[in-house]
Order: structure tokens, then sequence, then C-alpha cells
RNA sequence: GGCGCGGUGGCCGAGUGGUUAGGCAGAGGCCUGCAAAGCCUCGCACACCGGUUCGACUCCGGUCCGCGCCUCCA
């Protein structure tokens, strides 16, 4: 079974070539002015897991996923520091999503670097009629794509009023290139005076510097649908290329029923939702919620999460038991399936083979999941002598010892085999 | 107003025109000094109303409800 991936673009399943494909993928990563919310790790989690899943299928991949640290919200959040803002907020998220063991992208573009490329990819969309220069900025021509649209569904007419900037010929055109400001304390050169470049631009710009003017895949949040991807795509489209063949769109996370967001102030930081619950647990938990679907982050629903994790750490600490040789067609014909891993979840759940389950654990970095850590020497001590105690048939002082080993996180289980007790981490 | 997604058993969550999803929680049992873990057993679920069909949770139409985007947003 070829792998499918529904995509935004055709509004249906789109298979992919067979391996080694190349496949090239752009995943949206986030504008650098916060630490990052839990929400905005589904993007960067989806991207590792499905390069993940191309590896294991023998595919050549390249894995891109952009810093955007040129942006409004960097300016208004720190007026005349900027830079270092954003600098800051870039070692986060780079901590914070290092947090999760899934490793790295092969590349973190940030459009910083790619200043000069965004200066003439402008030029090129200028001298082809598609953009404009006006006082400083530069805006693109929206008239002059009759596919606008296409992705998002939405109809430049229909598009609700925004607020009237005198210099754009059409309300619908975007900023390209916009002159520096006196609070923005980073600009650049440019044949239209100093400034920096507009919202979507360095997204178009980072895909093709990296992977070429056509790619197989392009990712990020539901909410970047409109305005952001349609006009990276309006914009690359205007210059003949390709751009991105698939476009997947993660649903986005909800908290207190709403989506996860730092304007409405309902959000949980990925390192406390790291420090709280585990990078498994957390991991787990976006498991158990298709990619393409809104996934509820409460208490109920992650501690879930957190049981799961332990049912697989429980296999691993009982004997292995060969599975059948077509279990793992099971798992595959999920994940091939738009990636669908509630299903694949649930065919894991039935596996009892060490070897099967580690391999599919590794696709989702869970891989750490078959390893208990070891007790602290002291605990293993209190489990000694609750084991003497229990020979002795003082099974007070016996409960006494588990229930300290318990005050300490740890549980204490009376086993058959040597040496007699086994410690386990209680999460 | 425009574009789009969804409503499945206590909760989470796949899926299919007619056969068990799976998990979490809960009940009973085996095991245990008691536990824990594990194993076994237990749930007449598919928002509502019409229609198509021999048969629909699954297809079509409508209604209600929820969510996302149209403004910064993963």
């Amino acid at each position: 079974m070829s792998i499918r991936l529904y995509s935004t673009l055709s509004r249906k399943l789109e298979e992919l070539p067979p391996p080694p494909g190349p496949i090239r993928m752009y995943f949206c990563g986030p504008t650098v002015y916060a630490r990052a919310h839990v929400g905005n790790a589904r993007p960067f989690v989806v991207g590792m897991w499905l390069r993940n899943w191309l590896r294991a299928n023998a595919y050549d991949t390249t894995l891109v996923h952009n810093i955007t640290d040129i942006n409004d919200k960097i300016y208004e959040a720190a007026p005349n520091a900027s830079a270092k803002l954003a600098e800051r907020a870039t070692d986060w998220y780079l901590e914070d999503t290092g947090g999760l063991g899934l490793g790295m992208p092969d590349h973190l573009p940030r459009a910083t670097e790619m200043v000069p490329q965004i200066v003439s990819f402008i030029e090129q969309l200028i001298a082809t009629d598609h953009a404009y220069a006006v006082e400083g900025d530069v805006y693109f021509r929206v008239s002059r794509d009759p596919e606008y649209g296409r992705l998002s569904g939405q109809r430049p007419d229909q598009v609700e009023d925004q607020e009237p900037n005198p210099l754009k010929e059409d309300p619908r055109d975007f900023a390209l290139w916009k002159a520096n400001k006196p609070d923005e304390d980073t600009s650049w050169d440019s044949p239209w005076g100093r400034g920096r470049p507009g919202w979507h631009i360095e997204c178009s710009v980072m895909a093709e510097e990296l992977l070429g003017p056509a790619f197989e895949i392009h990712g990020g949040g539901l909410d970047l649908v409109f305005p952001h991807h349609e006009n990276e795509l309006a914009q690359s489209s205007a210059l003949g290329h390709d751009f991105a063949r698939i476009w997947t769109h993660n649903g986005m996370l909800r908290f207190t029923g709403e989506k996860m967001s730092k304007s409405l102030g309902n959000f949980v930081t990925l390192r406390d939702a790291i420090d709280e619950w585990g990078a498994q647990t957390l991991l787990v938990f976006f498991l158990t919620g298709h990619w393409r679907k809104p996934i509820d982050f409460s208490d109920e629903t992650v501690a879930a999460a957190g049981t799961r994790a332990d049912g697989f750490r429980e296999v691993f600490r009982n004997p292995s038991e060969p599975a059948a040789e077509s279990a793992w067609s099971g798992f595959e014909d999920a994940l091939n399936d738009d990636f669908n891993t509630p299903e694949a979840l649930a065919v894991m759940h039935g596996w009892r083979d060490h070897d099967l389950l580690l391999r599919a654990l590794r696709v989702f970095g869970l891989e750490s999941l078959a390893g208990d850590e070891a007790a602290p020497a002291d605990l293993v001590e209190f489990a000694e002598r609750r084991k003497q105690a229990r020979e002795a048939r003082d099974f007070e002082e016996a409960d006494r010892l588990r229930e300290e080993i318990e005050r300490r996180g740890w549980e204490a289980r009376d086993v058959a085999e040597a040496p007699g007790f086994r410690l386990v981490r209680r999460t």
C-alpha cells in the first residue's frame, strides 16, 4: 500500500511517489516573540513523525522548519529591541521542542538569514508586474492572479474588509516589503529603501532556497491556510514555480473549549507541559488524535495518554511474545492511510512483541518507553528489606516499607523472578 | 455575510452499506499475606428529521449544536 495524505489544495488524498522519493517537506514554524505553547508544537511533532515514517519506508527526505524572526508581532512585543527578543525566543523554541525528544528537522532557516534572497524574489515579482513599490513598501498585486483563493477556497471579493491602506491598489493586496518605522530596530537595504520583509514572503523564499521551486509537502497549522499559505502559493506561482504539491494542515489544539492561543490567553507553554506531564505522555497524547482533527488538551485527556504510555512500558517489563508475521501490516496500513495515528495506536496496544513494538514506537520518538529508569539505591535497599520482612511474615513492616517507597514516587511490586521484587517509577 | 470541518457508548477516539475497533474510567473474577502489575469476563454507541436501499451509524437532503478561518495566530 502506498502512502497517502490528505491535501488541502486538492481536497482529497494524494498518493506519494514510490520510495526513495525524494520527499521534500516544509513545515511552517513559529514567529519567535514568546515562549511556544503546546498547540505550537503540533506541526513540529507531525512533521517529525512524518519524516520518521517516510525514512522507515526507505524514502529520501528533507524536512525544513522555519523560524520567522522578522514580523510585526516581534516589533510590537519589543519596540526597538526586537532582535534580542527574537534571538531569545528562538533559543526557547529550540530548547522546548528539543525537550520532546524527537530530534530536529534537517534545516531550521531564519528569515534574517535570507533577506538578500527575499529582496531578489520581490524584484522578480515587480519585474513581472506581480508586485508594485510605493513609498518604500512593496505589495503583491492579487488581481494579477486569477487563481488566487484556490488553496483556501476564499474568494477575494468575499473577504471581509480590512483596515484601509491608501498605498494599496486593492485592499486584498498584501505587503512583501515594509518601509522601516520608528520603533523597528532591524532593517535592511533594498531597492525601495531601508525596510524589512512582510509576513508571507519569507516562507516562499526559505522553502525554495532549501527545497527548490517544486517540492512535495507543505505543512502547518490549519489557521495558516488563509491568508499565509494562500499568499505563499500566490507569490511562488506568480514566478511560475510549482511550489508545494501536497498541503497538509493540522487541526488546532483546543483548551477550555477553544483554540489554544496566546491572544485568547488560554494556553499552557510547551515547557510547562513537558515539566508537568513528561515528553512521552505528551507525544502519546498527540498520537491519540488524528493530525487533521482538533484535539482537546485537558487533564483528563492527557492523563489518559499517560496511562497508555504506562501500558507500553509494562509490555517491556514482561516477556516478549513473538507476534504473527502479519502484525506489522495493520500498523503500516493505518499510517499509510493519511497517517492515522489513533488507528496505529490501537494496533500497537495488541502487541506483546518487544522488537515489533519498539520498531513502532521509534516512529514516534517513543523508544525510551522500552527502558525503565533504575531506582535509587536506597529504595532498592528498602525493597530488599521488604522482601526479607515478607519472608519473615512480618507484613506490617513490609507494608510500611512499601508505603515508604510509594512516598518517594516508586512502586514496589512482588514478582516471582529474581530478585523477587521490581521497582517501577510511578507516573 | 463568505469559506471549511465536525457531532460515535461515562470520557478519548478509529471505522464500515449487512460481521469485535482500540484506549481510559467502572463492575466481577483469577492471582497476591494484602497489594500492584498482568490475565479473563462485562457496555443492545453512532445529534435530530426525512429520503434512497432488502438493509444506513455508514449514501442524499434538511434541522439543531459545536469548532476553525476570513485580523496576529501552529
